[in-house]
DNA sequence: CTGAGGTTTTGAATCATTCTAAACACCCAC
DNA sequence: GTGGGTGTTTAGAATGATTCAAAACCTCAG
């Protein structure tokens, strides 16, 4: 079962959605909390899933919408990968993603800042960024786990 | 209307196959001819109303078939972008993607060895790559034109 | 209380992709 | 050349993620 946001992430959701002209909701928080709870870049179906839990009447178009709105106000990341289900993280320092083919876990990267500016660095002339994207494919050896974001 | 494989075209093809114990068909060579004679990261339909120019009675799911071969044995790469259509490129040197999102267009952006390096050097211990994908977005200031592969 | 506007719900619709089964084509052994 | 066997192509159905449409809901301003 999920737990409630505590202040401090309220905060955060009620702040970002503010920022769209948006208000929180019930269905929001749920979904926002789920996110939180679990940092293993769910699909849809598996926030769903998670949400459902608490708030039994939710309902599937409404966590794409949430998730939508999340991505929207720049609260929450979407990892797509190849063609499988879009993923969700919520969103913190840039990341890179490492996709573990045999288990199909992923895992964050940090991405330390003068690796950004090597990759902005190889742009010819003309080409402005908003984002850039990073995956890895390939698999764990079983030294430590990792944490997962 | 697309031309023909070159001699040596036909050859990397047949060569590319075979070590997959796979032929050269009609409709691959139509499919292949399509994908080197534009390098615009062509989706699967578009690669399949070109290829219908020169073979029409040629289906959809040929083209599927094809591709997935052609990437399978190294010949092609796919690129993801989002949630839209897998888009396919003739594999050359190892490269970024940038996705202008005003136009919708894909362009290749040349790797160094370099970068790559230090790509790999951020993951941590216990991480084995395979492939590292890098996709920037962003959109292009019209200085000149870039060719897109 | 009343209405406007954003939100949620349900179910239908869409779109890319995959699957299935039948028809083909080619090659080898006889 | 004839009959299999194998891999390929075809058409169409099926799947799965996502989006859309319309009705029901809530909430807040007046």
């Amino acid at each position: 079962m999920i737990q409630n946001l505590s202040e401090h992430q309220r905060e955060d959701l009620l702040e970002a959605l503010a920022q769209g002209g948006q208000k929180v909701t019930p269905q929001r928080e749920v979904v926002y909390a789920v996110l939180l709870a679990k940092r293993d870049h769910p699909t849809v179906d598996e926030v769903f899933q998670r949400a459902r839990e608490s708030m039994p009447g939710l309902s599937l178009a409404t966590v794409y919408n949430c998730l939508e709105t999340f991505v929207g106000c720049g609260l929450v990341r979407q990892v797509n990968h190849e063609r499988e289900s879009t993923r969700y993280c919520p969103n913190l320092a840039p990341h890179a993603h490492f996709r573990d083919e045999s288990t199909g876990r992923v895992h964050d990267i940090e991405l330390p800042a003068h690796v950004l500016s090597t990759l902005r660095s190889i742009l010819p002339n003309g080409f402005e960024t908003d984002s850039i994207e990073i995956s890895f494919h390939g698999h764990t050896k079983n030294s430590r786990t990792h944490t997962s974001n």
